[in-house]
DNA sequence: CGTATTTCAGCGCGACTGACATCC
DNA sequence: CGGATGTCAGTCACGCTGAAATAC
């Protein structure tokens, strides 16, 4: 079990990480979505009708990564594309009726999760770690 | 550039645990290893000569993932295998010389790598971090 | 028998790279 | 033409799972 790694602030900074990946990837999978889908849906819940390129942007994905999701989530009815009328290769997307309804229930998804992983810092050491962490690297 | 995500507590912690993993990575890769292998090598630095499943213990390593890693390692002369006579199954591993002159000079790249990550925050500062995040999760 | 150890092969996520076609 | 956009295919690190052989 002890480990050298224990006292290494890289190691436990990563270990932490991990922790919280796994909640959010719990919580993603019972909500029947991707980490990708996930960050597409808040993205354009944010912004609205915007191209793929703007999404990528958002969502920090990639723009390849961003055609895979999208389709995916095209396919599901989750969003719609079309082509803008007036750039002939650049594709806008919007969420459907169905895919605004999907993102607000992440919300409360990712309510939860954020409560989950945090559960044992106090407001005021939830904002010290956010603070410290915007610092890293 | 702006992003739902920035706001989130989970995608900070992942965002700055990122940019560690990729201080770390370019250090490790400039030392000639991968993250498995250092693992490894500190787990061996310390424990000396252990069994391969007490190293994936060691090492935070699965047992078929230190079989892979250990061989690469045997491969290039930094450790060496042999089977435990009191157990036939078992295979324990050692640091060689050249082991131990690998394992001495990652700890020297591990100290700047936490140098650097965390070379925007002081000394009491770190220690906070490091509290706050040894409670996440 | 069951358990522990090691090894083989493969999956899945997240992030990335190369190459290419399309459009302005 | 250059530059941006989208698509297809593939790579890689990392952490897993399944299946199997060997030893206790």
């Amino acid at each position: 079990m002890s480990s050298p790694l224990d006292s290494l602030p890289t190691w436990i900074l990563s270990s932490a990480a991990g922790r919280s990946h796994q909640v959010l990837q719990a919580h993603l999978t019972d909500a029947g979505v991707t980490g990708y889908e996930y960050r597409c849906l808040a993205g354009l819940a944010e912004s609205g009708r915007i191209s793929q390129a703007e999404l990528g942007s958002v969502a920090a994905l990639d723009p390849r990564d961003v055609t895979h999701t999208v389709r995916a989530l095209e396919a599901r009815g989750l969003v719609a594309r079309e082509k803008d009328p007036s750039h002939g290769r650049r594709i806008l997307v919007s969420l459907t009726g169905a895919g605004v309804r999907q993102a607000e229930a992440l919300v409360a998804v990712m309510a939860e999760v954020q409560d989950e992983v945090f559960a044992r810092l106090d407001i005021n050491e939830r904002a010290t770690l956010l603070e410290l962490l915007a610092r890293v690297g």
